[in-house]
DNA sequence: GGGACTCGAGCATCCTATCG
DNA sequence: CGATAGGATGCTCGAGTCCC
């Protein structure tokens, strides 16, 4: 554990919560992750190991709630996790505002980009249709290249293998004209125009892709330095 | 087989003592 | 005072365990 010897309270505050990776744990749990799998995929780049100590830091900090149900563990916010929403929130729009995004190939991760984009979905627009919607990084050829996304019921799933089922639309694009799209920084329009963003299928789903697709939190804050595309 | 870890080796980074 | 070396600490990666 940091410590800064201080009795300053943002000094407390940071022995809590300035270890890396510790706000991004948080701020999946806040995000509605509550299994330990689930965490990992909303972190892909943080070891099983380092998010278990985590976990068990933040619980013994009195951030996490750890519930065994039997059948699976279960992490939740507490009251004082909670309390952390809005400063992180505040955390983030001015990473948004002021924070340089170079959108270099280290700072791009088709899975995190996937993960947040399923949970972000408006699976209402879908009603009660089983639809799937296949998102294709070109510029990925390893397993990372297709991305099923599945609604049925309100519910969205992500999925890395084929599932078997017709697709819908076929979404072909980069994962960084993908990430700027969803960050925000340029707009559907302009990325269909610019053919940096291609669809195949349902018009209707094609037409709609702004309505459905949904944006980050805070796509809509402006960055004093936005990145070229 | 999936979920939730745990362990150990190796590497990277940080901290502290020492030296010029 | 600043540079350096070496030990301590932290992290990742890969493999494995345990339980349901």
């Amino acid at each position: 554990m940091i410590e800064y010897g201080q009795f300053c309270p943002i000094a407390k505050a940071s022995e809590v919560l300035g270890e890396r990776w510790t706000n991004l744990v948080v701020r999946e749990l806040g995000a509605g992750s509550e299994t330990f799998n689930d965490l990992r995929r909303g972190l892909p780049l943080m070891s099983p190991s380092l998010l278990s100590a985590r976990l068990k830091f933040l619980e013994a900090a009195g951030v996490v709630e750890r519930s065994d149900s039997g059948k699976r563990i279960r992490y939740t916010l507490t009251e004082a996790g909670r309390e952390l929403k809005p400063i992180l929130l505040a955390l983030g729009t001015w990473g948004q505002r002021w924070a340089p995004t170079r959108f270099e190939p280290k700072d791009l991760d088709p899975s995190m980009l996937m993960w947040d984009i399923h949970r972000s979905m408006k699976a209402d627009y879908f009603g009660q249709h089983h639809t799937v919607l296949l998102f294709e990084f070109e510029d990925y050829t390893s397993k990372h290249r297709r991305w099923w996304l599945i609604v049925e019921r309100g519910e969205v799933d992500v999925c890395m293998r084929d599932p078997g089922y017709d697709v819908d639309l076929h979404i072909l694009t980069d994962v960084k004209s993908l990430t700027a799209i969803w960050l925000g920084q340029i707009t559907f329009a302009q990325a269909i125009r610019r053919k940096l963003l291609k669809m195949a299928g349902d018009s209707q789903l094609k037409k709609d892709i702004h309505l459905w697709l949904g944006t980050n939190y805070f796509s809509s804050v402006k960055s004093v330095n936005p990145v070229r595309i």
